[in-house]
DNA sequence: ATGACTGCAAAGAATTTGCAGCAGA
DNA sequence: TCTGCTGCAAATTCTTTGCAGTCAT
């Protein structure tokens, strides 16, 4: 089993240890082209496809992707729809939000820009900012 | 028991029965000044501690708060705390979240502003925009 | 009278937890 | 060896559902 030495320390990096789980999680999710949206169960249902035996546990996945987001690796999008959606794009970056199909589109960061933004309230500071555009359908 | 026109009409023109349980859980939530937010469980403690007997149940709150976000009373707040929030203020406004105690405060919308935003899909139209400003502590 | 609504309890979905055994350092 | 991690199942939390009885019209 050839060892992908770059997640290897990305996960040692963040203080994790690269088991076996870990390391296909992480390939699976960061060795890939752009962004990519997903819940714990579609994420674990993906993966353990793939392996024919030995199956992933579900809360493996659950504690890996937490892990992974407080490593800063992973971003957790917001919803409406009581589950909970991370993605691989880590960058501040915005969405679309289709009420209708539930639906969620990238929006470029460059795509939205602030003229002014309020201060955080005292002994606060601002950690990011998520900005949800909710589209619905136009009738002409 | 004096009715409160107002609600009763109000319920009824968005095709609902003014029960007791709709009219007491109407007049609380918007019969006041400024915006409040919630959570369903939150909702049911705050207007079941003053029915001494018959308390509203869990469902009925459910279901009721369901009904009134349908006919556009109340705008679901989106958080990534896996809970629902809403919220009796339903004009397009924003929110500064603190993830450390999960407190939601209002932004008024005249504090932030856009350079520019994107054109919506095609087909689609712009219906709002949130804006959720993620703080947290600030160390010095 | 006739639907619609409520309350209860049970079911369901998503996530977390406890802990014994396993594996990476 | 020594922790940290995994897997399993049970527990928790939030929300929905089914249905008998009640209420608004």
């Amino acid at each position: 089993m050839k060892k992908n030495l770059k997640i290897v320390d990305k996960l040692r990096s963040s203080g994790l240890r690269p088991t076996k789980q870990r390391v296909q999680i992480a390939d699976f999710l960061f060795e890939r082209e752009g962004t990519f949206h997903f819940t714990i169960e579609e994420l674990g249902k993906l993966i353990n496809s793939k392996n024919k035996e030995k199956k992933i546990s579900l809360a493996t996945f659950y504690n890996t992707v937490q892990a992974f987001k407080r490593a800063g690796h992973l971003k957790e999008i917001l919803t409406n729809n009581n589950k909970n959606y991370f993605d691989t794009n880590i960058s501040s970056h915005h969405h679309f939000y289709d009420e209708e199909s539930n639906e969620l589109t990238d929006i470029h960061t460059s795509e939205v820009l602030f003229k002014n933004t309020p201060n955080a309230p005292f002994g606060k500071k601002i950690k990011t900012i998520d900005v949800l555009i909710n589209i619905e359908k136009e009738y002409k």
